[in-house]
Formats: structure tokens, sequence, C-alpha cells
RNA sequence: GCCAACGUAGCUCAGUCGGUAGAGCAGCUCACUCGUAAUGAGCAGGUCCUCGGUUCGAUUCCGAGCGUUGGCUCCA
């Protein structure tokens, strides 16, 4: 899941624009100080701690942690004292040692010292493998290295939280405790890192949804289910009838199916096999069971099963907007970005073999478009290929993955292949979408589906005039729309652009006495669909102009008394400032024009 | 689900070493009628997450549960 990187030029160089990482330093020279970093965290508990064993600590995407078995608790109120105890090792400026044993030196120096951890890590070193030990002060930990040359390398750090980590991410090994800490060259880079996290905790799409009034989640209904707020489900509103036009523009067909479904459906489709854990129990009704949808796809193999299916319908390409329940996790929950109820921008493409190159194609190109409607332009694929164990035949296996691929090809998206990675019923491509902060989401998925046609027995009447089993794939292109609303927020840190902005206008009558006329001009903008709304507080312009940037309304339209006596308004834009006085006309017209969905706007800069 | 922390007014938070609580903002009322990021005064607002236990007395201590947060794990 957390795959590294590969540190390609082009992809680099993004990291250093977006992330404001240092450039200039190789990536493997900032994992060394990261690493090194660890080691001397690890040291400063060790002598801070008695009893303590240890077991690794990696560098990660932007610091680093090490993993300890501690008989106490850590706490963030720690953090100074093992922070004042590595300036002292870093201090000391000791050079890291490297020192190379035999096995049996090691595991007698490990078992010496207690560390049974270590001694498992041990048995994982492949024979004739050099084992390293590296050494530094009175600390000496087993390690492949490498180090930076001494501790007074190691600048610029600080320890950021401590969580529970099972021993190798087993649910059955021992909880250790896992303290995470990032590290930079200099103090000045150290600080924009911190920065970078402050933004990130600014535009935290949980705390933008209660300012702004966009969603809640209660502990009355239950965890991981999302009420959308006016505001919210406006936006939501704008994104499917988008998401809509451009599904029909595309040759797609919508669907809309029941919730829910009887247990022998499920059964037939394999989803009680393979997918129960994940679903909720069933009900009864009439004496037979009934399971709430964890997926839409069977209901709309239904409709494909109700004529006689021709090679000349094909390919048929049914969307809907369906919301499916599934069952996640307690500790695994957060926000809208992971929720046990959502609704996913679901379609499935059935069609003949001969077919699939163009499919696969214009299905990767209609969503790399709809999000650079929404304003994403960085994107990634994960091409995920046959595992050892897999239903149908290896020749459809290939034929879909080498259409995939030159999907990827064609429209040229930087992609990793994962061999082996896809799942048991089809290969599959994953995109990744790139924020503005940098931060990478998993959003589309794009896969082929071999179990379910052959469960229920697809077929399609083919030239021939015999019976042949189609292809299936399965997409989603913004996942669902909690989440992806999710991820909206926290890019545009909740100044939208204008076509998607709940409010696009808000009216600020100078003093009362121009209240009438604020509304008359609220409702004309209403009258050409635009988003208008009138501050009728007894408030001073300040303050309504400081409620409407807080509420990072797009414009501000005030009218005063000269307004009202030219039928104008003054135009204040969110980030613009003051734009003058215009009719009210001609307002309306530059709000219209600037609300063509997808129309970019420079709303998303960190503020 | 597991480990840890947290849960006080709509929001952000303070406080009570056990004697049922307070601020700012938001809301409401009144006054003010104001020109590009906060006018003033007053009012109202709380099962201190829930349920048990200890205690003369629990928001405070203990236990369990629920929820949230940070991770782990999971994501056919």
């Amino acid at each position: 899941m957390h795959r590294r990187l590969r540190a390609t030029p082009e992809w680099s160089g993004l990291r250093a624009r977006c992330l404001h990482l240092p450039v200039r330093r190789s990536l493997l020279d900032i994992d060394r100080l990261r690493h090194s970093t660890a080691h001397v965290m690890a040291a400063a508990v060790c002598r801070l701690y008695d009893g303590v064993k240890l077991d690794i600590g990696p560098a990660t995407d932007d610091g680093f942690y090490y993993d300890f078995d501690l008989p106490v608790r850590i706490a963030p109120e720690d953090f100074p004292k093992i922070e004042a105890e590595m300036a002292r090792i870093v201090g000391q400026n000791a050079p890291f040692e490297r020192v190379v044993m035999s096995r049996g030196e090691a595991e007698k120096t490990l078992s010496g010292a207690g560390q049974t951890y270590k001694l498992d890590r041990l048995s994982d070193i492949p024979a004739g493998e050099e084992i390293s030990f590296y050494r530094c002060g009175d600390f000496a930990d087993m390690c492949r290295g490498p180090h930076v040359a001494s501790t007074g390398d190691i600048r610029a750090f600080k320890l950021v939280s401590v969580a529970g980590s099972y021993f190798r991410g087993r649910e059955t090994n021992p909880m250790l405790q896992r303290i995470y800490g990032i590290v930079a060259a200099t103090q000045k880079e150290l600080d924009a890192h911190l920065e970078r996290i402050e933004e990130a905790r600014r535009r935290d799409h949980r705390k933008l949804g209660k300012e702004l009034d966009l969603f809640s989640i209660h502990e009355s209904v239950g965890p991981g289910l999302v009420h959308w707020h006016p505001k919210a489900a406006r936006m939501r509103v704008l994104v499917e009838d988008f998401w809509r036009r451009e599904h029909f523009r595309s040759g797609y067909e919508l669907l809309f199916t029941p919730h829910i479904g009887r247990a022998n459906l499920w059964q037939t489709s394999g989803h009680l096999d393979f997918y129960r854990d994940s679903m909720y129990s069933s009900m009864d009704i009439d004496g037979d069971d009934y399971f709430i949808k964890p997926m839409n796809c069977p209901f709309h193999i239904q409709v494909y099963q109700t004529q006689k299916r021709s090679y000349r319908e094909l390919p048929l390409r049914w969307a809907e907007l369906g919301t499916v329940y599934r069952y996640e996790k307690s500790g695994v929950l957060h926000g809208l970005l992971r929720v046990r109820g959502f609704t996913q921008d679901d379609a499935h493409i059935i069609c003949t073999p001969e077919q699939i190159f163009d499919e696969i194609k214009s299905v990767l190109a209609f969503c790399l478009r709809m999000f650079r409607a929404f304003g994403f332009s960085e994107f990634r694929a994960y091409l995920a290929t046959r595992p050892a164990k897999a239903v149908g035949e290896e020749s459809r296996w290939d034929e879909a993955s080498r259409s995939l691929e030159a999907a990827l090809k064609s429209e040229q998206v930087e992609y990793e292949v994962d061999p082996g990675g896809g799942a048991f019923y089809g290969p599959k491509i994953d995109i990744k979408v790139r924020d503005v902060l940098g931060r990478e989401w998993q959003m589309s998925t794009i896969q082929f589906d071999f179990n379910v046609p052959e469960r229920f027995g697809l077929v399609y009447v083919g030239e021939d005039g015999r019976e042949h089993r189609p292809y299936m794939v399965h997409r989603a292109l913004l996942g669902s729309l909690e989440r992806f609303f999710g991820i909206l927020i926290e890019h545009y840190g909740g100044a939208f652009p204008l076509w998607l902005a709940p409010e696009q206008v808000r009216v600020l009558p100078v003093t009362e006495k121009q209240l009438d006329y604020a509304l008359k001009v609220e409702s004309a903008l209403r009258g050409r669909d635009i988003r208008a709304t009138t501050d009728k507080r007894s408030e001073k312009l300040g303050a309504k102009i400081r409620s409407a940037q807080l509420d990072k309304v797009p414009f501000m339209a005030i009218v005063g008394q000269k307004e009202e006596a030219s039928g104008a308004v003054s135009v204040r834009g969110r980030s613009e400032g003051d734009m003058g006085a215009r009719p009210v006309d001609a307002f309306a017209e530059m709000l219209v024009a600037g609300s063509v969905p997808g129309a970019a706007e420079s709303g998303n800069r960190p503020t």
C-alpha cells in the first residue's frame, strides 16, 4: 500500500516543487540522513529507558520511525526529553562505524542483549549475505546502512508522533511502540516541512467541513455514515450533473438499482464466499435473507440478462451513482475519506474481445479529462497483473493486461507494474492523483472481472451465431463521492472554484437602508442561476466582508447608496480584493461566464 | 479489530487536588446606519459522552461501553 516512489527525475522534481523538499541532495542522501536520525533516536531511547527491545527504524517518504518494545508507555510529552538526549548525541559528533560480523557472532551479540526481535530479523538475512552492525558511541544496531559519517551531520530534527504497530505488521504479533520523527538538512528546511504539515492541518476536510458547514457524522446514527449539509449537497449536485453529462457525452447510459438483494444473488456472484467479512449481516424478509449491497455489479448483470444480447449492441456502458455499504474496521474510519456507506461512481463496460483496447483507452482518457476538470493535473498509475491464484483463462488475462498497458502508454500516464498484484478475478489499473500539496490519493480503478461473468453465465451472440463470453470491465473514476468530496475540500482548502462554490456571491448592503436593493440584486442573480445570498445582519461592512472571506465566498457584491442610485454593485473578489463597480447585468454576465463546469480558477493556492 | 491519547455550551477551549462549571466566537434582543477582514450593551445556552462501581456526595476516582484522533492492519 505504502509503496515507495521510484526517484525518477521527473517525479522527484514534482516532489520538490510540491512538498518544498530539498532538491540539492538526492533522495538517497536524504534517506541516509533519515535513517541515521532513527538510530540516534533509538540510542536516546536506550539511554533513557531500561529494558528496550529494538525492532527496525527505516526512513519513510517524509521522515523516519523506530519500533520499540518498551516496558513503559511513551507519550508525546516525553518527546522533549528524548529530543534533548538526541541533541546531546548529535553534539558528541560520534562517528557511525560499520562492523561486519559472522552470523554466529551476530546471534551471540543479539541474544546476549536480549534483542529477540532483532534475532528474528537476523533470520531474514539470506545465507551468504554480509551481516553488518552500525556502532555510534555507546549504541550499536544490526543494520544494512548506509549512514551519515557522524551524528554531527544531523542538524534539524523533530519527533512528531507515537503510535502502536504490530511486529512485522501482523495482527497476531506483539504490538510495539512506533515513534515517528522528521529530519532535514537545515533548520530552515525543517521549518518549511513543519509549515507544510501545518498547511495540511489547516486544510483538513474534517476541520473545514465543520467550519464551512458542509457535512457531519453522528455518533447517534453510526460511525462512517455521512450527512451532507445544504452547501455540500449543492456541490454534490453540481458534481453529479457534470458527471452525468460527461457520461452521456461519452456513450454511457445510466442505471438505478436497488439497495438490497437476496442472499442467493450474492451467493451466485461469489460475494458471500469471498467478501462476506465486508458485508453487513442479512435481514429477513418474508423468510428470505437479503443483504445490503456492497457493490452494484450483480444488479447490472441482472439488467444485462433481461435480453438475449447480440454483438451488435456491444459495447454496453452502464453507469450508476450507486450507494453501497461496506463494513470497515472501526479503527480505520477517517472523516469522509474512509466511511461505511458511500456512493460509487460506478460503471460496467461489457464488450467483445475486439473492443477492449479501444474501450480501455477511452475509459482512461475519460478519467483524466474528469480529473482535469476538477483541477488535478498530476497522475500516476499502478498496473496489477495476474496473481498465482486466479480465475479465467490465461490468454484472456494476457489480452486484458496488454490492453491496460497499451492504454497507459497511449495516454502517456506514468505507471508502475505490480506483477502478480491483481485480484484473483482480473487485472486492473489503479490511478492515483496528486493534489496541490503534492499528496497522492488513490481514486480511480479500472478492473477486469473474469469471475462474475463466468458465475452468471454472461454471453452474447456473435457474428457466427454462437454464444461467446463478453469481457466485463468494472470502473470507478472519482471512486466514492464522499471521499472525492473530502479530497476536493483539501485540494482547494475550502476555497472552491466559482463553478463548484456552493455560495458564489454574497450581497452585502452597506447599511440596512440598502437591504431592499440588496434583495433585488440577489433575486436578479438567482434568476440567472447564480448561487447568491444576502447578509442581512445589522453589522458594519467590514464585519460582513470578514464573514464572507472566512466562508470563502468567491465574490462579494457590495451595495451602498451610490450603487443603488446607479443600479450597480461594487465587486470584491475573495482573492482579488476590490474590483470596482459595475452594472448588475454585467456582474451576472461575468459570473455566468466563469461558472462553466471544469473552469479552472486560482482558488487552490495555499493561503 | 489491536495499541495509545482524548471526549466540558453550536464551535474553539479553560476549570473542578471529589461539594453539579467558565471564557471567546456563533445565536437571540436592543441601540447604532456605518464604504472593503470583527460597533456596543444585554440575554439565553451544559445529562461536563453513556452505563455501572466507590463515596454522605462523582463532571472529577475506578471499571465497562460508545465515539473521535494518531498509527498498525485491512481494502475479494
